[in-house]
DNA sequence: CAGTGAGCGAGCTTCCGCTTGACTT
């Protein structure tokens, strides 16, 4: 058998298609990625001599890497053809370090687009491994870790075991502190929008207008109102303008990501997979890429099929430039593979997703829709100042017939300068400034890649890890009920109304925690400069720098560690108290020491004396409805005396009152009483007796039948189940509850799913695998 | 959507970027 050659590049996915393109001379493997890293565990940096690298093969890689070894053996050629950008570059120098193959004389080959003509042209211009390009993805890498790896540490002897910071995660946390803050600080304004409906003389057809200046409050738009309430009113001027809107560019990573939030509601992880699937069965083009260039074949393809479609007039050829300059455009845009398949997908939700994509790609090839606006003035005989009313006619659809967002005309009536017209009602509404959106993790996105933070490939875990490290949490945000006013002219009379509108509901929102804030407040004040949001876009001029060899990396990463590293010291001396914002409350009238409230392991929580003396603080956390900010003293030395002996029952047992995780409650033994009306530190023994007999009638209730060895029938408020102490079955209604045996009820139990465990950890369950 | 009412002590955690599966839930 005659040797083949071998070509190695990232994706299984894209060998496959390589492989048809070059037919059996050649055997195409992948990489799946990088094969080489620093080992997880430790710096692995010698920062002593010259912040050399230690790597280490993947420990998940060696499988793919032992079969490319046997493959590079008995290969005539090997042909390295990673993409082309700084991380491709840096897997194919690996590449040669774990094959065994020579940097300087291993071929080394690009492709753009994944066709016939693009990679045979790319086998006949071989060029060998960059390695300055390798170098630049060197620093990239090496400066990520000694930031991420020095400056975790402080957070977890300080703040809390496990938390992490990083060039990327932190500076993605400090947007939405900031965004938060400011929407905090926001003091919203009111103003009154102002709108009348008008009609053609003698004729019926009404249409809306707007008044063109802004009323501050009530007085002036009432004012307002009164003085042009007999004025008559008048078409002063008519102008018709053609406008045109175009096409958006075809998809990359962050848009695809924004636009399947926006239409299909997918969170960013989600969209992810979903395209991911696409791109392995073949459906899509490659999704990791922040490229809006596509292929001339898809562009071929596109005119041929829009213009035998359509029609002619319906097709636009276009190309668009990629916006943002740090883009590396290794990859095309996101594009479907065959122009003509509209449907594909394994399930609704990829078909859906698909759909999205194909829209998108085709719309960018096709014309602008052609619009008519129509503006027209009306005059007020007694006010200087006008209404406008506005209209757009839809003249030619373009590309609005893909894209399935057709804007339903805004119609006004034939109107004509001089036209009288009748007023129906005129109408102030009072309104509300209204604070900067929260981000979504779409817009989240949209704002890291306009700076410059991150990569495609690494948006979506971004996203996830802040999640999982409980700095941010996805939230729906409930809004608030507003008191307004409207005023209203009908028929030459005023009238006043009432009534309330709800603002600033939000759904499926980034909301930092108390966390967020305590650690970005840490970072923003001793590492300025990383978190800065220009860091990374001038790190990123000193990458490219060396990049273009003018300057060697570990000059680059001395002089940046020279900076970095005495902050490290610096604030690795900063009490926990700093870190941790604590405030003294004043002293404890009974022991005489100080209260405290900080930022504890657990969150906020009291503290009664101090760690440097020999007797332990006490702690207790912070009572209902008050935070870190607001708590008083008075309330702090009330919970120290928690939990509080009420009294004994009848038989002689202590009550006691004490807050857990679900609020008040007392406690007998092991029988617990939820306190709802009552206050705990106030409830007399009396109260408290009877709360304890309500509570043991009940229990008395709910037993319906015991078997003995935990196996119980109980009454829950949902009617019988059976429990064993760790699953509960429902028992069906037609099941008499008294009846049954204990032998059925075991097997009940026994086929009966295992029961959930709590959100909260699953959640951390997940993130751990996830992480590992 | 029931019921529930923690925390002990040793050694571990962590970064960003490139790729997919092999695992649960």
């Amino acid at each position: 058998m005659p040797k083949k050659d071998l070509v190695i590049v990232e994706s299984p996915a894209k060998a496959k298609t390589i492989g048809k393109f070059l037919g059996s001379e050649y055997e195409v493997k992948s990489s799946f990625g990088h094969i080489r890293d620093l080992p997880k565990k430790g710096l692995n940096i010698d920062i002593e001599h010259d912040f050399e690298p230690h790597y280490e093969l993947n420990p998940d890689k060696k499988k793919v890497v032992a079969g490319l070894k046997k493959s590079a053996k008995a290969a005539n050629t090997v042909w390295l053809a990673s993409d082309e950008d700084r991380e491709g570059e840096a897997i194919a120098w690996h590449l040669c370090k774990a094959l065994g193959l020579n940097p300087s004389t291993t071929k080394r080959i690009v492709f753009h687009e994944i066709t016939k003509t693009a990679i045979d042209h790319a086998i006949e211009n071989p060029r060998t491994v960059d390695i300055k390009l390798v170098d630049a993805q060197q620093a990239r890498r090496i400066l990520d870790r000694l930031v991420g790896y020095e400056l975790s540490p402080i957070l977890w002897r300080k703040v809390r075991s496990g938390l992490s910071a990083g060039r990327v995660q932190s500076v993605a946390v400090r947007l939405c502190v900031d965004r938060e803050r400011e929407i905090k600080d926001f003091k919203a304004k009111t103003f009154y929008k102002l709108t009348a409906n008008f009609s053609v003389a003698k004729k019926h057809q009404e249409f809306p207008a707007e008044f063109n200046k802004s009323i501050d409050n009530h007085d002036q738009a009432k004012h307002f109102i009164e003085a042009v309430k007999n004025s008559t009113y008048q078409v002063e001027s008519v102008i018709k303008k053609p406008g045109f809107r175009s096409p958006p560019p075809p998809f990359t990573t962050s848009t695809l990501q924004q636009e399947a939030f926006r239409r299909l509601g997918y969170g960013v992880r989600q969209t992810m997979s979903l395209a991911q699937k696409l791109y392995e069965n073949g459906h899509i083009s490659y999704i990791r890429t922040d490229s809006t260039l596509m292929s001339l074949d898809h562009l071929n393809e596109s005119a041929e099929y829009i213009t035998k479609t359509y029609g002619e007039k319906y097709h636009h050829r276009r190309q668009y430039r990629t916006k943002n300059t740090s883009a590396q455009e290794a990859h095309e845009a996101i594009q479907p593979s065959k122009v003509n398949k509209l449907d594909c997908g394994s399930n609704n939700q990829e078909k859906r997703l698909y759909q999205l994509i194909w829209q998108r790609t085709m719309a960018s090839q096709m014309s602008p829709a052609k619009v008519e606006k129509t503006e027209v003035a009306i005059s007020i005989s007694r006010h200087p100042e006008k209404f406008m009313a506005k209209g757009e006619i839809l003249k030619f659809d373009g590309f609005l017939k893909v894209s399935g967002n057709i804007k339903d005309d805004t119609l006004l009536p034939p109107l004509a300068t001089g036209n009288k017209l009748d007023l129906k009602q005129m109408k102030a509404i009072e309104s509300f400034t209204r604070p900067p959106a929260r981000y979504s993790e779409a817009t989240l996105v949209r704002k890291l890649e306009e700076l410059s933070i991150g990569r495609p490939s690494t948006y979506a875990p971004t996203i996830s890890t802040i999640q999982s490290r409980g700095y941010i949490e996805k939230k729906d945000i409930a809004g608030i009920e507003r008191p307004i006013k409207i005023i209203v002219l009908e028929k030459g009379k005023l009238s006043e109304q009432a009534t309330t509108i709800v603002t600033g509901t939000d759904r499926s929102k980034l909301v930092p925690t108390l966390l967020a804030e305590i650690i970005n407040d840490f970072l923003t004040k001793y590492f300025s400069d990383i978190v800065d949001y220009d860091f990374t876009a001038d790190i990123e001029k000193d990458f490219d720098r060396i990049a273009d060899g003018a300057i060697k990396w570990p000059i680059m990463i001395k002089k940046f560690y020279k900076q970095f590293h005495p902050l490290v010291t610096k604030s690795a001396k900063v009490k926990r108290e700093e870190v941790t914002q604590a405030r003294t409350l004043g002293l404890d009238p009974k022991t005489k020491l100080p209260i405290m409230v900080r930022f504890g392991r657990f969150g906020p929580v009291l503290q009664r004396g101090s760690t440097d003396n020999e007797k332990k603080p006490d702690f207790a956390p912070l009572p209902k409805d008050t935070d870190m900010e607001s708590v008083t003293l008075k309330q702090a030395v009330e919970m120290f005396k928690l939990p509080r002996v009420v009294g004994k029952t009848e038989k002689g047992e202590e009550i006691t009152a004490n807050i857990g995780r679900f609020g008040p409650y007392i406690q007998v033994g092991k029988t617990f009483v939820s306190i709802k009306d009552l206050d705990l530190h106030v409830i007399t023994e009396a109260e408290a007796r009877e709360l304890y007999q309500e509570k043991l009638e009940q229990l008395s209730k709910k037993i319906i039948k015991d078997f003995g060895n935990g196996i119980k029938i109980l009454n829950g408020p949902y009617g019988p189940y059976i429990t064993d102490g760790k699953k509960n079955v429902p028992i069906p209604k037609t099941d008499q509850p008294v009846t049954l045996t204990a032998q059925t009820a075991k097997t009940m139990l026994e086929k009966a799913p295992a029961r959930k465990p709590f959100r909260r950890h699953r959640a951390r369950a997940k993130a751990k695998s996830r992480n590992k």
